[in-house]
DNA sequence: GATCCTCGAGTTCT
DNA sequence: CTCGAGGATC
């Protein structure tokens, strides 16, 4: 049955009342109600929705409640990057930033809006023609995740923008924060139910807005502030972010109230001071302060580098900071055997969280700031995240107190400790005969950019070796549901998990293989390089590094010549790949040991030989081309040529045809050379292979 | 030889 | 996130 006119009436008007109600509660502050009078109208409106499903719409406010759980967030590609801001510590850095951005724009008295800087998360909101349709977490700047009927919850988002003039599509940017009274609160509430509480509001925020469940999101009270565009269309830009955000807010978005308009140096340093002072005021946690360039002309013309807009810096308040004491000074070992001082701490609660451990680094930080076992200190977390020892309260330190020292021995497993050369950093010497190596070399091996084997933490992988189950990564391989049985937390659906990921782990990439290998300096990135440049596990193995090592240098003094003269450019053989890689891989590759786990890596099927990365990016690139190599290449054998045309999809063939696409010719080459050019057929020289190997052109 | 930039390694806590 | 080392560039 239709509602009838007076009650559809009826549900405008409760709509319009709470709406009001929301609106006067979370963005003013000043509630018009008691809390049971809200719910008793929010109630009716639920009802009369209940019973006449015509009347609501996704822009109601009972759509706030949350919906039944989600499998699982999906992936948003953010159509413009969140990216993230500089920083800025001192007021010699804002007026670094204040001169380049004069000079770029090559004007004086630039103004700028100046605006608090949420410690909370960003995110972003989708409205078509008015109505939210997704909401999306930041992520790492460019996808992120569809949090839509979280962000539905939240109750001063709107659901509709108001006023006629709305855009056809508008993507807005700003911070889900929780304010510090609610946070407080709520976890009274959390306590009350003996559920867990929150450390801190960041927190608390972000656990809500990762919840699967958003019946959970909307009890939790959360806030939005926006502070940028994304993507606009239908409806044009204001001149300057003042008016932008003026805007938003007449769109009934909410925006922070504490911004002004200000201009130099001074009139940044001003803001920043009167709202440190009033910090502690603040309903909402900040750590800093923004300033964005005024006009948005300006803003595009200054642009963007690598990951930051040059049009905005954020300007950092210090970290907060607590005393605590050092009650000991130990040593961690890592993967490549660095030794590392750490200070064990009592607890201290700093900068939101409980902190135990800080680094000091190494032996040169450790004297720099003089720390020593028994010592009062000051903790921050430095940018907010790693722990560091400021400094140290000398006044407080006892008398006689013994100067930290590295041992001369491992601590893990008693090999000798060396310095090499001028690094800063002492190692062990043990090699994988050091415990604390090989673990950190398995973890290395299993971890998510590596061979991503899920559940192969670090208590198994110290289980696996101290029990001598495991040894080498191709050890891995050979575990079976047996090996696992009766160690700690690992009962038999964990088994499973273990040993299917490991499993998993067969299909991974060459790439990934060779980062998990953890040759020294060679990390993802140059994992890549590698993968890219050999194709196959095989070709890496066999490389001559002398003879590529001599290639690349004469590459890159024919493009040094070059770009002198302006002419274009060979592609550089192993772009970022030095003479200290080199060495370490190739000494890596000589030690019998590492071939053997190698090798027992490939006879388990860790890796199948032929393939190559990245596969999605060049997969067939080369499919259906027939190559017919002649003469001696330099930094490849003719094995190793093949392999990696046919890795890509290109057939070898013994003898130059019609049908033969690319002939590559090296040093002294023959016949075949001159039948090509009889032919017309492209000739390629060494370089020509591998910039089409690489996919340019 | 100096300088800028990128990458690797180590680290913390939830 | 920060530091230091290695590589590329001028």
């Amino acid at each position: 049955m239709a509602a009838s006119q007076p009650t559809q009436a009826r549900a405008r008007k409760l709509r319009t009342e709470i709406e009001r109600h929301n609106d006067q509660y979370y963005v003013r502050d000043a509630p018009l109600v008691s809390d049971a009078e809200y719910d008793l109208l929010f109630r009716e409106l639920q009802q009369l929705e209940r019973d006449y499903p015509e009347l609501a719409g996704p822009d109601s406010p009972t759509q706030r409640v949350g919906a039944a759980p989600l499998p699982q967030f999906e992936q948003v590609t953010h159509r413009v990057p969140m990216l993230s801001l500089g920083n800025a510590f001192s007021e010699e850095e804002v007026t670094a930033f204040d001169r380049r951005v004069r000079d770029a724009l090559g004007t004086d008295g630039v103004a700028y809006l100046a605006e608090p800087k949420f410690d909370g998360l960003a995110i972003s909101l989708t409205y078509a023609r008015g109505l939210f349709t997704q909401g999306a977490t930041r992520g790492d700047g460019y996808t992120g995740e569809d949090v839509t009927p979280n962000l539905r919850t939240i109750k001063n988002i709107p659901l509709r923008l108001k006023g006629r003039a709305v855009p056809e599509l508008l993507e807005v940017r700003g911070e889900v924060l929780m304010y510090r009274r609610d946070f407080e609160q709520m976890n009274l509430r959390q306590r009350a139910r003996g559920e867990k509480e929150f450390v801190n509001p960041r927190n608390a925020a972000a656990g809500s807005l990762r919840q699967l469940d958003s019946r959970i999101t909307a009890q939790r009270p959360l806030r939005f502030f926006a502070y940028a565009i994304g993507v606009i269309e239908g409806a044009a830009l204001p001149e300057t972010h003042a008016e932008l955000e003026n805007w938003l807010q007449s769109l009934g978005l909410p925006v922070c109230a504490e911004r002004r308009v200000v201009s130099g140096v001074q009139g940044l340093m001003q803001f920043y001071g009167d709202v440190g002072a009033r910090r502690a005021e603040l309903p909402y946690a900040i750590d800093g302060v923004v300033y964005k360039v005024n006009s948005l002309a300006a803003q595009e013309q200054l642009g963007y580098v690598a990951r930051a807009p040059r049009f905005a810096v954020a300007h950092k308040y210090p970290a907060e900071e607590a005393a605590t004491e050092v009650q000991a000074i130990e040593v961690q070992v890592g993967r490549t055997g660095a030794l590392t001082p750490v200070a064990r701490l009592k607890p201290v609660f700093v900068g939101g969280v409980t902190v135990t451990n800080a680094t000091l680094h190494n032996l040169d930080q450790v004297r720099a700031k003089d720390v020593r076992a028994g010592d009062s200190v000051i903790v921050r977390r430095a940018g907010d995240v790693i722990p560091e020892v400021a400094r140290v309260l000398l006044e407080r330190r006892a008398p006689g107190a013994p100067e930290f020292s590295m041992p001369a021995k491992c601590p893990e497993c008693g090999s000798k400790v060396e310095r090499l050369k001028s690094e800063a950093v002492y190692r062990c010497t043990g090699g994988l005969f050091c415990p604390a190596q090989r673990k950190q070399a398995l973890l290395h091996f299993a971890s998510r950019r590596a061979m991503d084997i899920e559940g192969l933490g670090e208590k198994l992988v110290d289980q696996l070796v101290e029990g001598g189950i495991v040894r080498t990564p191709a050890d891995l391989y050979l575990l079976g549901a047996g090996n696992l049985a009766g160690l700690e937390r690992m009962a038999e659906k964990s088994a499973a998990n273990v040993i299917a990921a490991i499993e998993k782990s067969k299909k991974s990439s060459l790439a990934r293989f060779f980062f998990a290998l953890g040759i020294y300096h060679v990390g993802e990135e140059i994992a890549k390089v590698l993968a890219r440049h050999f194709g196959t596990l095989q070709c890496l193995l066999d490389a001559d590094w002398a003879a590529l090592s001599a290639e690349k240098d004469r590459v890159q003094k024919e493009n040094t010549r070059r770009r002198n003269k302006d002419e274009a450019l060979l592609d550089a053989i192993l772009p970022g790949v030095g003479p200290e890689i080199i060495q370490s891989v190739a000494s890596f590759l000589s030690q019998p040991h590492n071939r053997e786990v190698i090798e027992q890596l490939r006879a388990s099927g860790a890796l199948i030989d032929r393939q190559i990365e990245p596969p999605s990016k060049t997969a067939g690139k080369l499919h259906d081309k027939t190559f017919v190599l002649t003469g001696a290449l330099r930094g490849l054998s003719r094995d190793q040529a093949k392999a990696l045309i046919e890795a890509q999809g290109g057939k070898v063939a013994g003898s130059v045809s019609s049908k033969t696409d690319y002939v590559v010719a090296g040093s002294e080459a023959g016949s075949k050379l001159a039948r090509a050019e009889e032919l017309g057929i492209t000739v390629l020289d060494e370089a020509g292979l591998q910039q089409l190997l690489k996919g340019h052109r």
